[in-house]
RNA sequence: AGGUGGAGGUGUGCGGUCGCUUCUGAAACGCGGAAGCGCGACAGGAGAGGAAAGUCCGGACUCCACAGGGCAGGAUGCCGGUGCUAAAUAAGCACGGGGAAUGGUGGUAAAGCGCCAUUCACGGAAAGUGCCACAGAAAACAAACCGUCAAACGGGCUGAAAGGUCUGCGUGACAAGGGUGAAAAGGUGGUGUAAGAGACCACCGGGAUUUCCAGUAAUGGAAUCCGCAUGGCAAACCCCGUCCGGAGCAAGAUCAAAUAGGGAACUGGAGGUGGCCCGCUUUAAGAUCCGUUACGGCGGAUCGCAGUUCCGGGUUGAUUGCUAAGACAAAUGACCGAUCCCGGAAACGGGAAACAGAAUCCGGCUUAUGGCCUCCACCUUUCG
RNA sequence: CGGGCCGUAGCGCAGACUGGUAGCGCGUCUGCUUGGGGUGCAGAAGGUCUGGGGUUCAAAUCCCCACGGCCCGA
């Protein structure tokens, strides 16, 4: 069960877009996550919650110039937003959410990934 | 056949599921009287590179500034003409000519020199200034350490003497030889001389101008003349020719909003109480100057104040600039299958590649790069 | 997009403008001093001057390109 949830093919549940709508675009929302320092760090990743009103499973991904050049960094955000994207309708809370890339996830497996950031998103409370 | 190095080319193909950016069409929904606008299920099209990189150059494009001339400063650099690429008189490539350096080779007793190949940020060193360490006598109006030569003088030897010879000091002549250096003031041979020297001669080299010939031209060749005079460095200052206003898509343009302030024009600046100041009503009732006066005031001007309209700048947001990729916390990903590659006897495991991700666009340069292909050089093995 | 600075011994720096010898401090090593250590004294070692190319007789220095690091402005 969980495996197949894991793998695109069988994720054929409705929901799983991303559209610009669902994405953290101002750059104030990002000041402002920040601001509320209410953040879990992971192995490959940083989770950086906030709430408030406009507050709706928003996601912003960023990669410093820790992670790599330009290629290594849009990689790490590629791959958690596609992390995001696939797990997004597991959750159902009040806020946005920002993921700050780490340098270990270039050379972490796609399952590993995924569990970490399902257990992240769990201890921040964003399980329905 | 294999390996190593270098140069150039190429920059992996197929099917499927889910998702992203953008364009076109568009149901439903929301706003609106309507036109239309917003959001957009769904369908179709397009969606990273040869270097997108570094930002070393150039251009397009945009805004600001701008009478003319000069100085300063910066950039750039052999000459000719044609072809290609190109929007281009930039730049680049190819071809021709001159020069320099390096290598090879020919030639000579040796040198100068000829030829071939490669490379070159290749204007000028008789405009001027400066520098050339160490070594060396001397490093650039030449000079003279050793040296060569000459006559006179002193000394030694020899001689009967004249003289000869050796040597010393100073004087004069000279620049051949020695040695130093990255570099030493044309080379070789001869004539000449006390010894020498382009002092003179021959050849070579160099320079000059005119003439002739060849060539579109740069330039080359021949003839004539000049004993021959000037080392290197300008990526030292500099001189000469040519070019150069500044900023950059976060350039710039449009629209909207809010706030304070700036500029211009117009209008207002009235009335009541009171002898005056002050105070009150009022959105607001000041200052100065001039004229006039019946001394209570009145009229005018300027500044300040208030109102209205307009102008210009700033801030924030949006749109545009923007593209047959065209974003703006920034789109190419995840997974499956076949196929291929590597390891392995197999089962199976790993991987689909190196360098690397568009940000206004276009050229040049440079750097990075796995595999494959082509060429060159070298090495190893086998066969003939 | 535009601009600036730095790279020299293990570390921190000078030398560069004006080209010929690479130097200073700390550290390291050796010896002496001390019962031993520290301190002190004496001596020594240690640098492809980030890499490549060019100019020059000669380059850390001048010129060009590249690499790495840091900073600033819009």
């Amino acid at each position: 069960m969980e495996e197949s949830r894991i793998s695109g093919v069988q994720a054929r549940r409705p929901d799983v877009g991303l559209g610009r709508s669902r994405r953290l675009t101002a750059s104030d929302d990002f000041a402002a996550t920040y601001a509320q320092g209410r953040s879990l760090a992971g192995r490959y990743m940083v989770l950086w919650v906030r709430q408030g009103p406009g507050a709706a499973l928003r996601i912003g991904v960023v990669a410093s110039r820790v992670v790599g050049d330009a290629v290594r960094r849009n990689r790490a955000k590629r791959r958690l937003r596609e992390a995001w994207r696939l797990n997004r309708h597991l959750w159902a809370a009040e806020v946005d959410v920002v993921i700050v890339a780490r340098r270990a996830i270039l050379g972490a497996s796609w399952e590993d990934v995924v569990t970490e950031l399902r257990k992240l998103a769990q201890k921040a409370g964003l399980a329905a």
